[in-house]
DNA sequence: GCTTGACCTGGAGTGCGCTCCAGGTTGAAA
DNA sequence: TTTCAACCTGGAGCGCACTCCAGGTCAAGC
């Protein structure tokens, strides 16, 4: 059982964005204490990780949502959103290909300067 | 000399975002015809190469106008945008290491699917 | 009991990077 | 000479993912 604050800290999420992800129904149903605040659990906190990890490799959140009302379907959606998984994890290999690339391409570049600096 | 649509396709930027990098001065001042017509130099398509490589390692665009007005003001400023340059490759760095973990991290949810599969 | 800071809701606003549009011009090919 | 695709300009609009705000509520510590 998180406070607010505590599930924001935790995911890296901010105070808005939780509610938002609450608001648009990709996070479901938080629960809330008698007084009307959000109690997030460690199973909420897992479905934040998962949110995170799917964020930071560039998956839109459109389908973070189909992932999450597939996983409220239930047991017999696991092929469908492996399926999900797998082809964005394709793209994300793509994605590493090109960063290395144009990173390799960056550092030509500086070692561009550093020979002016030797010429100088 | 190229025409716009061959500038485009040879950057991998849109005839739109050709004209909006040069309204927005990071492009500057590309020639035209008697007509009016756009033509790109091979300088130009150099600065596109180097605006597509910062853009995919995700330098902001404000960071790539600051860049290009630096080489304009000429040789001086040298170290300045090797600085710059410098400074963007380690966040590109850093961006990697969180994509290569977090990559990790979704491989590994899809072993736990593959686990399924295999209990079922 | 009072203060204070964390939290609530609904909804408006923001920043970024384009992308599209209307209405007109150009120029090479048929 | 006519056609028509490529191009021009200024400016509006868009999609995404938040982020901020006003105005109010809750609850722990003094």
């Amino acid at each position: 059982m998180y406070a607010p604050s505590e599930a924001a800290r935790r995911s890296g999420f901010s105070l808005d964005t939780l509610r938002y992800y609450e608001k648009i129904g990709l996070l479901s149903d938080v629960s809330r204490t008698s007084g009307g605040r959000r109690v997030f659990t460690d199973d909420d906190l897992g479905w934040l990780v998962l949110f995170r990890c799917l964020r930071d490799t560039g998956m839109p959140i459109a389908q973070m949502c189909r992932y999450a009302d597939l996983a409220r379907e239930g047991e017999h959606t696991a092929g469908e959103r492996k399926a999900l998984l797998e082809e964005h994890a394709t793209r994300v290999e793509e994605q590493m290909r090109l960063l290395q690339h144009q990173y390799d391409h960056l550092r030509e570049k500086i070692r561009f300067y550093e020979g002016l600096a030797d010429a100088a």
